[in-house]
DNA sequence: CATTAATCGAGACGGTACGTCCAGTCTTTTG
DNA sequence: CAAAAGACTGGACGTACCGTCTCGATTAATG
């Protein structure tokens, strides 16, 4: 029996690794997505070009990979109610786009995603999903507490959600501070609330 | 008033600019945004780089020419009530998203202004807000007629039915269609319709 | 009888040539041959560029009109006996070579010509011939005074002079002054002096 | 005693070395040097452009290159005489200038080398300065022979030689040819031969 | 004296080459 | 033997000028 390339002792350099993804943020917070460039890593890191190509293959997918390792996958503790929780998860989302680095080049990274199928592929499933699915959760929970209305897709309602929010923010045609936070949660969950209507 | 220097005769050559905005619009169709290059549409147009860079100054503010030239400002005819109206609307939001050389790189670009304020600016002054403005004007008649609650921002409500659509749109974690379109149409009006709740 | 084009007046606008010289000697100057362009050129004379191509249609033209009027033409006096009269000769090109906006880019205005049979022609009969013939006249009335040997020709006199000062100056492998053009005098006519040797 | 960095092992490619000063030498036979450019090297090599830019800066450099590299330093062998002697040096520079693509450019790169102090250091160091030594060491050894004057400067006696040929290769107002090179040889001998005069 | 056509300043045009930057690959030591 | 170092080909960048080509606006001889 020989040797699998699985079994094989992963000879990848854990310093340089770290490095990359290191420089990679920093950069990434001193000039944005657009101008990082595979380059500066590498000479930042002080680490071979080859070293990031054998491992990533693309500027995005060392992004993402900063993306999936920093950014805090920890949930703001559900509150008494549901339009509470919802509010606070919202308000998270909007602090996370408008105060972190990470946050400022999503939507730049979700751009260049609409071109890339692998890289939209791996940004909804990676980051997108799991966080969507926490959210959903709450959302079956509550639906099977009866809070909310059984004949509604949860999908429909998370997309009602934060889907407002992301326009605003992708177009700036209007601020997305929590008061607007707010007054999305508030009129979705007025209308899918069991007995509304 | 006498003759200012802004009246100086326009001596830019309109068969160049129109070689260019078209030479765009077909290789943003065949390459897309980002394999979009200024030598490419020069070398297509037959026209010198230069002339490119006098008027316009980077891809972006090209493609966006394009697009405000291109898209058609034309609206689906009013429905019978406002509920048609709105899904026309939106119908045909996704059909020019989904089907046209423009709607697939509006993502694209979209991302490219995150990090270009100038571009994001023309963006939503001038093809993002006449759009909006007609389904305002619409809203606001209905309010006015009192169909829909007197208390509410009708911008919000704009935000609450195209917001889902664009992001269903980037991230693509589910279908964008006809049906789904409806669905939050209904579910919007259903939340802020006059007497509602 | 109809005017033909020949007889045509010039309409040719003084003003403009003036300003053409004058702000291409002065770039001459400034910033040297190689450096000039047609394009500063018309901006100093605030001058189309078409009104240069008209009249003279290549940067080596125009210099070589500013070479020719304002190189004075103007010989020393001659001197008491030959070699006085020639060594001279030789200082005066010396100074001009070294000292003059126009004989510091004689060099690359000739190391174009080696390219351009038309400038070297022109370089040639204009210039360089002129100031050949006066310094050939006064060698040939020499020869008739009986103070040159009678057998030899006087074109190679004039380049075993002026050949070895355009070396010197050209390679500038070694100083270029007074005491070599008159050690080279002396030489020259040491052996060429009528009843030498 | 330590590594230093000057040390630093040699990564350049001799592969594209070679195809650049052959594609260089082959571009000056058939354009020319005013015609050269450095894109059609690196075309006509299959090389970047930046290896050019690497490791020369500037087409002047490459071409020098070609020239330091390509042209024969073989002498003539030495005649039975001295006149012999340097006659056939100078009918082997005459013969260079007129028949090798080098020579032919060799007027116009040391007209660009008369605004570039670089190149021309280089030229006269490299190019000329070698061929001229071999000529000194000759006519030093015929000066302590006993056949040349004593109190003669023997760079002089070079440039009374070269310095006409050079000039009328330069101006091109007379033939440059064997007979011409046996005149100044012969005129110049008879001026600096012991117990002349 | 008005007409009229060449010339003018201005500057846009199609092009070519520049010198730079970076992508992604290949090669040569070093640890 | 993988990683660092960095040279390599290739291609697009944005700029500088080239020489040509309109544009009205003089301007000077002619009709």
């Amino acid at each position: 029996m020989t040797t699998t390339g699985a079994e094989r002792v992963q000879r990848r350099s854990e310093r340089s690794r770290r490095a990359i993804l290191d420089a990679t943020y920093e950069l990434l917070d001193e000039v944005g997505y657009q101008a990082l460039t595979i380059e500066a890593i590498a000479a930042r890191a002080k680490v071979g070009k080859q070293t990031i190509y054998r491992w990533w293959g693309s500027k995005s997918a060392v992004v993402l990979d900063v993306f999936l390792e920093r950014s805090s996958s920890a949930v703001p503790p559900d509150g008494p109610t549901l339009d509470v929780t919802l509010k606070r998860r919202a308000e998270r989302f909007i602090e996370v786009f408008h105060r972190t680095p990470l946050g400022r080049n999503l939507g730049v990274l979700l751009g260049e995603a609409q071109a890339d199928d692998e890289l939209r592929a791996i940004l909804v499933d990676q980051w997108f999903g799991p966080r969507r699915e926490s959210i959903r959760s709450t959302l079956v929970e509550a639906q099977e507490r009866g809070e909310l209305r059984s004949d509604l897709d949860v999908d429909t309602i998370i997309d009602a959600i934060y889907g407002p929010l992301w326009y605003r923010m992708a177009f700036a045609h209007a601020e997305v501070d929590v008061a607007f936070a707010h007054e999305v949660v508030d009129a979705v969950l007025q209308g899918v609330r069991a007995g509304g209507s």
